[in-house]
DNA sequence: TGATAGGCCGCAAATATTCCTGAATATTCA
DNA sequence: TGAATATTCAGGAATATTTGCGGCCTATCA
């Protein structure tokens, strides 16, 4: 099968990933489809892989972790895959990106608030040998975080 | 009301932003709690707004979205707020957060590829007055990426 | 022009959610 | 301490949602 994806496609994904619990008969009344139409797109995209999964978004703030911080590593070959291995393993870690330019990892973390990074830099990032060098980047003030991608629904 | 939270509510959360259409019969189980219990729960935590939505994770290569990029802004103080205005309002910028350290701003950006980076930096980023300078980054490869947070409930 | 496949619709059964009541447990205050 | 008040939980009925199925329509292709 191959994943054509038209506009109704993309006006579902573009309705979940906004509002993951909108009903079948809603979702079919905004796409102009009935029912049993748009829940067979919606299964679709599920097995095509397009709509990868269901999460419901916490506030960070409720749970205590007031801070994100980003961090740039610079790490030697030898022993790179271990401490990748290492760092991804913890909830902290929300993502860890393999980039281009001088350093070679950018982390993006989120905890409690300034010491809770030291703790976290102490305790988990600086035991790693493959750890040459951080660089620390603390988030002052977000003005826009979302996991939302432009499906392009809007023509 | 205070929002006290125990270990239940850590457990539901860390099953819902997992798995965000986990049933509430299924809820109740994994919580050793009655259907509506679990369900009161819920419908407390979403008031509360621990819970800040519900949303479907779409595949970015799905829908021809292959790079990530991060780019790290300098802005004039004038003309800043304009500038963020400008750039939030794009579905390409995922994210865009105030900075510590010598740059303004680091924004996570997600597009199809560098060629149509490129035409963003052009057509929004650089036609910006406040944009002073801009550094970008592209990742490689992203070994994790995931906007769950550390919700402490594995105790 | 006839066969076939894909997408859509509507209905009915299965399932899930919501709402309500009452009991048990904590908490507050005199 | 003891009574009054709140919370939290459980069960069940009413409501809503999801799922599965059969059939219709349309586009495609030989």
């Amino acid at each position: 099968m191959i994943p054509i994806m038209d506009d109704i496609d993309r006006k579902i994904c573009s309705i979940l990933q906004e509002a993951g619990r909108t009903s079948s008969a809603e979702l079919a009344e905004a796409v102009g489809l009935s029912l049993s139409a748009a829940n067979d797109r919606v299964r679709r995209l599920v097995a095509q892989g397009a709509i990868a999964g269901w999460q419901a978004r916490l506030d960070p703030q409720s749970f205590g972790l007031g801070l994100c911080a980003f961090m740039l590593l610079d790490l030697s070959f030898d022993g790179e895959a271990e401490a990748v291995a290492e760092l991804v393993s913890h909830p902290e870690v929300q993502e860890l990106h393999h980039i281009s330019g001088p350093h070679s990892y950018l982390m993006k973390l989120r905890v409690a608030d300034t010491r809770a990074l030291q703790a976290f830099l102490t305790r988990v990032v600086k035991p790693l040998p493959a750890v040459l060098r951080t660089e620390s980047i603390i988030t002052l003030d977000t003005a826009k975080e979302t996991a939302a991608i432009a499906v392009g629904a809007d023509r």
